[in-house]
RNA sequence: CGGGGUGUAGCGCAGCUUGGCAGCGCGCUUCGUUCGGGACGAAGAGGCCGCCGGUUCAAAUCCGGCCACCCCGACCA
């Protein structure tokens, strides 16, 4: 291949191969020893945590708590919700030994942990006075995946997993919908991502639950990813782990419980929804470095230069901005440029003896939509930290209408399957369907596309089904998609 | 599980057809010169050629077996 060695396979040439060469050559992780993980590195960490941050406060400010529960879970747990079994089992790892024996009782690794969050729940609700309980927990969970890829769907992950019992069906139906809307939030705002709110079809609920709602985000690829996802189980689980309390009448009753996670998947899908052909582009809110400063100059100008770069960037941290200094000594500007574009700092500052001369930096925007060739621009230093703050605000918000734009510029609404079948090769397909899984199993077939959610927000209709012909179920549109 | 591919220096690869001193580029170390879009020179360091066995005077190379990882489908956050 002629192309530079130093860059990265062009979107357009084959996606999954960019993919793969910007979350390495951004440094954000590397492959594990064992089959399907990966090491999160430092700066792939650093995304991780502010966006763990970010969604922590949400889920705190909405009066849950966080708690720990164990990795380890014995198996029989795991066996007492009939549908979350069978859903989970061709992916479990099991330990059957410990301390050189083996056990009597294999046990599993969490996958997640509705079941022994259960059990643990069961214990300690006995009066409608403890409800709601609202728990979250950060963790990790192992699931074995048959094909693996770098943050997307890694045999080990990292997420938060919510679980809470309600007395009612209706209180737990609003903590579903509650903790959906703190995903579409976090996607949203501090993600920049575009994405669409709204309810799986039957064939694709989590196994155990009554009703899963999604949030389906576009890749730039025009594919779905589902980047969070909230359960209604219920008393499903509530029956499988006795999960019961006595109400003010004195009757025992079962709880409805509900669970909701989001991952680092989230990660993987920041690269894919605002990457480019030179790598990474982070949102402001996420960047570990919101600003990086590259000062210029050799010699006499270099003590000058770099003392500037290190005030300048003081300055910045104190007005809450992420700076970073990049002051490596061996690499070239240009070289440096280059770096952090493939790491996508959203606002890179040059510092040179022409700017030290006239008291200003030179600004550079990691990406300037609609106006792709847009030049550096001389920002003077007294007023840095306002106008870069605002800056930094105005490409978080060019990003998030980037994305709303591309998602929206790669949905169609078909109405025959011809539209719907060309639709469906590049992006998203709005069309009604009759509701049976038989039918989508004949469209996954025929395109690759499944049913990503029935959006929340999408107006009432009826009609002929997409494929099928017969009556559409569900009295709206569903977006259909290639999805990762 | 099906299909394809790859295992040789930290990374990317060549060498294997036709057996004969283990190579190249990048990176790394030291010194010097450089620094406004991927700098240059000189001198260095770095190897269980995936593993096990076989053939041979001699195996990275030929033969047999095994393992691992990657990519494309089915499963999934």
């Amino acid at each position: 291949m002629a192309r530079d060695e130093r860059s990265v396979t062009p979107q357009s040439e084959d996606f999954s191969a960019w993919y793969n060469d910007v979350v390495f050559r951004a440094d954000l992780v590397d492959r594990g020893p064992v089959r399907g993980s990966m090491v999160i590195k430092p700066y792939g960490y650093r995304i991780w945590e502010l966006l763990q941050a970010d969604l922590d406060g949400r889920i705190k400010a909405t009066g849950h708590q966080n708690a720990y529960f164990p990795l380890l879970i014995p198996q029989s747990y795991m066996e007492r919700e009939a549908e979350h079994v069978e859903g989970f089992a061709p992916e479990l790892f099991t330990v059957t030994h410990a301390g050189g024996k083996e056990l009597e009782e294999p046990l599993v690794i969490r996958p997640t942990s509705e079941t022994i969050i259960g059990e643990m729940m069961a214990k300690w609700i006995s009066s409608h006075r403890d409800l709601p309980l609202l728990l979250n927990q950060w963790a990790n969970v192992l699931r074995w995946e048959m094909r693996p890829r770098m943050f997307l769907r890694t045999s080990e992950f990292l997420w938060q997993e919510g679980h809470t019992a309600h007395p009612t069906a209706a209180d737990a139906t609003a903590e579903t919908m509650l903790a959906l809307g703190l995903y579409q939030d976090v996607a949203v705002e501090a993600a920049a991502m575009a994405s669409v709110p709204g309810e799986k079809t039957p064939g694709e609920r989590f196994a155990g639950a009554e009703r899963t709602f999604t949030i389906e985000s576009m890749m730039r690829d025009g594919r779905a990813l589902q980047a969070g996802t909230s359960h209604f189980m219920g008393t499903n689980f509530a029956t499988a782990f006795g999960i019961t309390y006595t109400s003010e009448s004195g009757t025992a009753e079962l709880c409805h419980t509900t669970s909701w996670g989001m991952t680092t998947r989230m990660i993987g899908a920041l690269v894919m929804t605002h990457g480019d052909d030179k790598g990474l582009v982070l949102p402001p809110a996420l960047a570990p470095y919101q600003v990086v400063v590259v000062p210029i100059g050799r010699g006499e100008q270099a003590a000058a230069v770099s003392s500037a770069a290190a005030v300048l960037a003081a300055t910045l941290q104190r007005a809450g901005i992420r700076t970073h200094v990049d002051d490596r000594p061996q690499l070239s500007p240009g070289f440096k440029f280059n770096d952090w574009e493939m790491r996508g700092v959203p606002i890179r500052l040059e510092l040179g003896p022409r700017e030290l001369a006239a008291g200003t930096a030179l600004l550079s925007r990691r990406l300037s939509y609609r106006q792709p060739d847009a030049a550096k621009e001389a920002i003077p230093l007294e007023r840095a930290p306002d106008l870069l703050a605002a800056e930094l605000a105005a490409f978080q918000a060019m990003l998030a209408q980037r994305a709303a734009d591309f998602r929206d510029d790669h949905t169609v609404a078909a109405n025959s399957w011809p539209e719907f079948a060309a639709g469906v090769a590049v992006g998203w397909v709005l069309a009604l369907h009759c509701g049976e899984q038989a039918c989508e199993d004949e469209i996954k077939t025929e395109t690759t596309a499944t049913a990503r959610c029935i959006p929340l927000a999408g107006e009432p209709e009826q009609g002929p089904c997409i494929r099928c012909g017969k009556a559409s179920a569900y009295g709206k549109r569903v977006i259909f998609a290639r999805a990762y």
